[in-house]
DNA sequence: TGGCAAATAATTATCTATAAAAGGAAGTAC
DNA sequence: GTACTTCCTTTTATAGATAATTATTTGCCA
């Protein structure tokens, strides 16, 4: 488990981008954020790199790193991208769903209905959208999904953050009763109503 | 354009990744390939860090990297992803194609039919999708689908290689046909039916 | 002969140093 | 006063060297 530098340093910076720490449209330095890590600027270049490859950074070769804005429009892109790969990652997900995997949901659900904290929140939100989704079974589907959230979690954090409060989710309920009784189709166009309301 | 070296090995390497060059399972050592060309390891680092960010490559730390195996089960999973994608990319792309727009994925698609190799069909064949699907005005959606383009691409070299010769795509044609009659939805079943079959 | 262990080789990860490029400031010409 | 040029500072990109980790081989003992 010998977690490189690099991979410190990524986990680090995507998370202060993903709270809004990093504002978009910020310069990332690469010898600045060394000093601050104590390290050489080379794993920061790494880390940099693999922003890019997520979507947070964008590089301009020769003139730095800036964090990505985060436009409406592309919010609204996530969104569909979000609404289209999590129906089909559902649908396969709802066929392989086993009784110890739906057991997890719902203890994810609960978990993040007990949140109390925006951050807490979101992180748990995300633990159990991918709960639901996981025994699809299809990696590179979930990979996909899974950097569309984050641009989501981005955006919850601008918008969301300061009227946040806890709450119970009527509609994750609603999703594991009907995967419970093996309703694909409600349990798709919940989701799907759900992604396309909650941001 | 000052292009950089890690752009430069990043392209030749993904190319010979597509086109078989380089074998699934085959380890990317970084002084060989620094070695080969004729620079240092870091820019190689590089351009294996965009490997696997792209899903060509796969990376264990202080083990190197490999090329991705492309198993039977990925090449249904990213069909459908891109059935997925694809259609949602489509359906915004015919609101706002343009006569313009249309002329130039008639273009594509002509090239496309008279490409006479293999290697420069599936390039063309890769213009002519992003062609009808551009105008959708969503980069992140565009970006999405290329990388799946990109492990199609390595499927149908795998598998189709030895069997190509040229043809006329109707499929391709049909798409246009209906697109130029501003019929959304028969150009998206039609471009579902060819994704699921054209692999 | 087979299996374990230490040493060796190969390879990756990181650091330090150098080169190249971009941006900005100051000075001069008009 | 404005625009252009030149120099200086800042920052990124690459190179070469070092440390750390893993894989392999060889030698020893049962």
């Amino acid at each position: 488990m010998t977690a490189t530098i690099a991979d410190t340093i990524y986990q680090a910076l995507s998370q202060k981008i993903i709270t809004g720490d990093l504002a978009a449209g910020e310069k990332l330095r690469q010898d600045h954020i060394a000093r601050d890590f104590e390290t050489s600027h080379v794993p920061v270049r790494e880390a940099l790199l693999r922003l890019e490859a997520h979507g947070l950074a964008k590089s301009e070769p020769r003139k730095g790193m800036r964090v990505t804005a985060l436009d409406p429009a592309e919010v609204r892109e996530v969104i569909e991208m979000r609404v289209a790969l999590e129906s089909l990652a559902l649908q396969h997900s709802a066929q392989n769903m086993t009784p110890t995997a739906l057991k997890v949901a719902d203890r994810a659900r609960k978990d993040c209905d007990e949140a109390d904290s925006m951050p807490q929140w979101e992180a748990r939100n995300r633990i159990f959208h991918r709960a639901i989704l996981t025994p699809c079974g299809l990696p590179r589907l979930l990979h996909a999904i899974d950097d569309l959230h984050i641009a989501s979690a981005r955006h919850l954090f601008a918008h969301w953050r300061p009227k946040w409060m806890q709450r119970i989710d009527t509609d994750h309920a609603a999703i594991i009763q009907a995967l419970k009784s093996k309703d694909v189709s409600a349990a798709t166009s919940i989701l799907v109503r759900h992604i396309r309301r909650a941001n």
